[in-house]
DNA sequence: TTTCTTTGTGGAAACGCTTCCAGTACGTTT
DNA sequence: AAACGTACTGGAAGCGTTTCCACAAAGAAA
């Protein structure tokens, strides 16, 4: 069937090993030698099976990018950072989507086993830390990206979700805005929780009360945005800015404010998180908290790599990218006719 | 190191071809036999090493999906619905983004045949023809996605470009528009083209005039129909709509008009293609042409499963999906003022 | 009782590769 | 002249599986 180192060596003249030697370029070889066997191996058209070598050296040359969602407009940035880094050092990416299930985790993380990555980047929801602390035991590496796994040993890309949220706030609390409602997003999710506490720490560092009933968790997504639109606009007091858990979010709730009859933003100040490639291009352009998305994947393999190698071990490495708020026009001042 | 079929022989006191039975439900064990194997798998934390079970079976349940760019709104979609064939089937995607380069495109076909995938989905920019007809020769299957490879008997699940382009020009036609430009994709991709034959084809049926001056071709980003935009706005007298050839384009050309002081769609008139998940978010809407992305991939895979199963053999098979028109916000009427 | 199935089991070969080991044929040193 | 590297080469073991084959035990048929 297909073609073989061996019938590379018998086109060639030569031992198997010697194939195998001009092929790794370990060993030496004569040139005339090596010759014969590149022009055998070219006109056979032979190409070297992995999994073969791979028994042998125990590496395959390929990673797990295990994320909930590629449709979610975040993550091709992040996954595009991975491959292009993994693609440079000459490995492949297997790419799984999740849903945020920790069922579809498991199974994936077990698919990757099996397949016998070489390493592991992990964006999960729920703390998955059993079968993670697994792999890290039996020396595979695992990377954790963007959402935190608590008390795991492994290295770890995050942002500082809570800081970025504060600066949220606070820009909202300078525009004179006081009744600020927060679409949050997953609850379960670290993410979710941090935006949060960061949004609670913004209104209390002005002295502002944190109100329950302003807040409404639901899921990252554009249909939840809408919901948490409808319910958050039917308080009353009204409130005049939202801050959202995410851009996706962000919209949903400018496009619950327009069936609602409110303008963005001078009846309704909101702002997102992440700066999906999108939002400079939606009417108003959203006023966001940006996630440095292709750095963090980049840094995550590369990190990855440096693991792989060998050349870094020890203890769980930890990078916080510092997010940044990025002024568009889906935010303004609080205007006189909202008092009240 | 990691845990083979060899230590749960012995831990269950067994030979390796009954462990093998028994993980594999091939041949008869007796029941008690197959307890204790299982439990003993269960304790060791038995993983089975599918390199080294696809070097007999010649199966890795695995697949390639090369495309162009998963940053492009249009492959999200795409990768999500292969990845969902795939995954439930039991398969794993290793993702590959090529940015039409043929040289990453050959390259990324040598790794993963090296990695002994069990069939392709190709998404190409040029026609890699040769690299590919030798896939089908070693018995890997291939389904060529989106884009068209000339010559090539693979499987393939395509859109009518030339009818939905015809569609989108016939409306803006229906609404009165004669001067219509057109902001078209890549030159050498066969979306391009195609869609561009449709434009003409559609007013030459209206027998209005193809006027070269009115086409600008680049490539399928924002940025080139920014680029598209400053140029065709620039003619005179100038264009009344603007078919462009993806959504990316349309944004950019409408960003394009705002610069320039015009209105969308009071002055211009803007149609798109692909109905990107956010074409209907910005505003105004977009009119625009939908691909079913989703169902484009999952469709692939599905076809490709059957491929590989060997349930089905012979000549390729091509599926072509009609795609629909959206009527939003971006086209309208010809207003008098345009005149002249 | 003997022979034949059937059921359960283990050994060993094979998959394609790397690598260790043992060679051969040289030229260099003593 | 003998002894010793040194450059090159091939055989064979082994990586973790599956699968073919042989074999033992036991019940069914003769």
């Amino acid at each position: 069937m297909a073609v073989t180192i061996k019938d590379v060596a018998r086109e060639a003249g030569v031992g198997l090993a010697t194939v195998s030697r001009v092929l790794n370029n370990s060993g030496p070889v004569s040139p005339e030698t090596r010759e014969r066997v590149l022009a055998a191996a070219r006109a056979l058209g032979y190409v070297p099976n992995l999994h073969a070598r791979s028994l042998v050296s125990r590496a395959t040359g390929t990673v797990g990018l295990i994320i909930p969602d590629i449709t979610n407009p975040f993550f091709p940035a992040v996954t595009r950072g991975v491959e292009d880094a993994a693609s440079q050092a000459g490995y492949t990416v297997f790419l799984c989507n999740t849903d945020n299930d920790p069922a579809k985790e498991e199974t994936d993380v077990r698919k990757l086993r099996e397949r016998c990555v070489d390493g592991i980047i992990f964006v999960g929801s729920q703390a998955r830390r059993k079968r993670l602390e697994r792999l890290l035991q039996d020396g595979i590496p695992v990377v954790v990206t963007d959402r935190e796994v608590p008390d795991l040993d492994a290295d770890s890309v995050l942002v500082d979700n809570n800081w970025g949220a504060r600066a949220a706030v606070r820009h909202l609390i300078d525009l004179g805005h006081t009744r600020i409602a927060h679409a949050a997003g997953h609850r379960q999710t670290p993410t979710g929780q941090d935006r949060y506490a960061g949004y609670c720490a913004a209104l209390e560092e002005a002295g502002l009360p944190v109100d329950e009933s302003l807040v409404f968790w639901g899921e990252f997504t554009i249909e939840s945005g809408i919901q948490a639109g409808q319910v958050l606009l039917g308080r009353s007091p009204r409130p005049t800015a939202v801050f959202a858990g995410n851009d996706l979010i962000a919209l949903g709730v400018i496009r619950a404010a327009r069936e609602a009859g409110l303008r963005v933003p001078e009846d309704l100040s909101v702002v997102g998180f992440d700066d999906i490639p999108l939002a400079a291009l939606v009417s108003p352009p959203l006023t966001t908290v940006r996630q440095p998305a292709y750095e963090m994947g980049r840094l995550a393999m590369t990190m990855l790599l440096e693991r792989m190698s060998g050349r870094v071990t020890g203890a769980g490495r930890h990078h916080v990218f510092r997010p940044e708020l990025i002024l568009r026009g889906s935010t303004r001042p609080r205007s006189g006719q909202d008092l009240g």
